[in-house]
DNA sequence: GGGGGGATTCGG
DNA sequence: CGAATCCCCCCG
């Protein structure tokens, strides 16, 4: 992980458990923009009670069920789009939630799509924003983040990995997933203010 | 064929 | 705090 550039199908491999503390600092391109990933949180498939992936494979989480470094896109709420990267091999659902960017480039671009007169910390601090602001919807469920042939790419800019990270329970999960909702699988840049939420102050 | 619920966001 | 606003999934 030490080197910069594009990164490989094996690092995208492993459990998200694994991988959602690593995404941090990476930087995911979109159309015209691009951010530092500050937020993540894993899930963990059929273990996991929150997860899409939770009552076996379905039209559509079959994404997460496929080769991992692919983008899981979802729609929810209506109008919303959220972003997974997808991790473990083919067969195994894991996926890693992209909860937060801090803006690294194109943010006029993000500004046009997200509306203008948006302070720069807010244009990319919740799952649904960030995809907003790159231009990502459902067409792009699927996409190869490691090729980028749909124009969507993750790549590591050498930025070093923050330390101190910031361990904590998963947001917006209804009860009725039980016990998961109390996982400490969100994993977050402290105090960055480009986070969906705040951090409490002692970080785990 | 129908109904329940949602890994959210924004405004009042 | 609740509406917005669709789609998916499961059950009958």
């Amino acid at each position: 992980m030490a080197g910069t550039g594009r990164l490989t199908k094996e690092f995208f491999a492993r459990d998200s458990l694994e991988v959602a503390p690593e995404l941090l600092n990476l930087v995911l391109v979109g159309r015209g923009a691009a951010g530092r990933i500050v937020e993540a949180e894993a899930y963990g498939g059929e273990l996991d009670a929150a997860s899409h992936a939770y009552r076996g494979e379905t039209r559509r989480n079959a994404t997460m069920f496929g080769p991992p470094g692919h983008l899981y896109v979802y729609f929810t709420y209506g109008m919303h789009h959220c972003a997974n990267v997808v991790c473990g091999e083919a067969g195994v659902a894991r996926a890693v939630l992209v909860r937060a960017l801090a803006p690294v480039s194109g943010l006029d671009a993000m500004r046009s799509r997200r509306g203008g007169g948006l302070a720069d910390t807010e244009l990319c601090s919740g799952p649904a924003k960030l995809c907003q602001a790159l231009g990502i919807d459902g067409a792009d469920d699927g996409a190869d983040l490691v090729t980028g042939e749909a124009g969507l790419t993750l790549v590591d800019d050498g930025t070093p990995a923050p330390t101190g990270v910031f361990c904590g329970r998963r947001v917006g999960l209804s009860a009725r997933v039980g016990a998961a909702a109390l996982y400490p699988w969100r994993f977050a840049v402290p105090g960055d203010p480009n986070l969906s939420r705040r951090t409490p102050s002692g970080a785990r």
